[in-house]
DNA sequence: GAGTGCTCCTGAACAGCGTTCATTGAATAT
DNA sequence: ATATTCAATGAACGCTGTTCAGGAGCACTC
């Protein structure tokens, strides 16, 4: 049985591992995440880091769990917008700016084969609640009749997270071939789902058109 | 001067390491392609490959500039469609089809961090041909005075990509969170964008609802 | 206080990776 | 028949993730 400063020290350990590899993959890129990198980092020798976390894949995790919880938070915020379409567009703002600050974070949690797989598939809350909060808009967007009717509100959540996620990762793969920034990018397409979901708005006037 | 059987020789072994590379990847993924498998596969040593490529990524183009030609070639056959609904229908399934036949290939154009810059951005033809593609569809909507006015077009293509691009490579990393196969989600998610750009059809009766 | 575990950590090693280089062997050219 | 060119190799270097025997140092027990 440990004692109370031993398991401390530990955790400590854990936490300055963890601290570091961060900082490399910020700096530097998820390529450049070695344990031997992270070892000396932190002041250890590479077999040391085997005490604290299985392999280099658990710390690629543990990663990828707080970002995706900083992209929760992230989104937390934009969503605090009553409109529902303008709430549609912070977390979208919010979405692409999280990508925007943390692009190799966002490349481990998305792009990378395996870990969302098992992330979000698993027993990661933060990832279902983060669509949980592109739902709650699309489900706010309903309630308010804001939507046409006879659509599936799953289904536009999805689409919504798809055109998230197609804008960034396009931009950071095809950046050369993508002009414009992101936002407009984003902008651009979103206006055209608003405009194919939304029902039309009551003018005050009758029937401008047709 | 080499002489022509020298050359002829050469060039065969050149397309048996391709070829040899191609199955690889389409058997045991991206990851798996190593220089040494590739030597054995190919009956060569490691050493030997750095005669006809000159690094690994180099093979690794190769590979992904004949996979885009496979885009384009999918991708032409579905643009025959006339009616330009029906072509943007079958340009997305083509699209899509592409990537879950060989989901590899589509993650080393379009996923792998360092090819899609320089093969779009570059001088790859086959990538930009392809884009036409789409765009082309969208000048056909628009010639055919089915789009709404006032819609950039550019900007369209760009978000039909985009909602392909997102829906592909959502699925190739999250399978485990997306229950849906990825020709429903796309369907979902196309038949808002069309909802919202195409003109509302002449029906032939006159205001059925309102 | 001496001895005994237990925990943390290290250096060395293994297999595999991409890549380079001196050397060989065979086919071509003279 | 000799000289030249060129494809191909084996060994090596530095890197990667990972494992393991061994060694310190702390916390207990007697």
């Amino acid at each position: 049985m440990p004692s109370a400063p031993r398991t401390r020290r530990k955790e400590d350990a854990r936490a300055r591992i963890l601290e570091e590899a961060r900082r490399i993959v910020l700096e530097n890129g998820f390529e450049a995440l070695t344990m031997r990198r992270i070892a000396e980092a932190a002041g250890y020798s590479a077999a040391a880091l085997y005490l604290h976390f299985e392999n280099r894949d658990a710390i690629a995790r543990e990663l990828g769990e707080s970002g995706m919880q900083g992209l929760l938070a992230a989104l937390t915020e934009a969503a605090a917008a009553e409109d529902p379409v303008e709430r549609l567009r912070a977390l979208a703002l919010a979405y692409v700016g999280f990508a925007r600050i943390e692009p190799e974070t966002y490349r481990l949690i998305f792009m990378e084969p395996g870990f969302a797989a098992s992330a979000l598939g698993g027993k990661d809350e933060a990832g279902a609640a983060a669509f949980q909060l592109l739902a709650g808009a699309f489900e706010a967007l309903g309630n308010a009749g804001r939507l046409r009717p006879g659509q599936d509100l799953g289904g536009l959540a999805l689409t919504f997270w798809i055109l998230l996620h197609g804008t960034v990762s396009l931009k950071l793969t095809c950046s050369a071939f993508l002009s414009p920034p992101e936002e407009d990018l984003l902008a651009t397409a979103l206006d055209s789902l608003l405009n194919g979901i939304l029902a039309p708005e009551p003018t005050g006037l009758n029937l401008p058109e047709r």
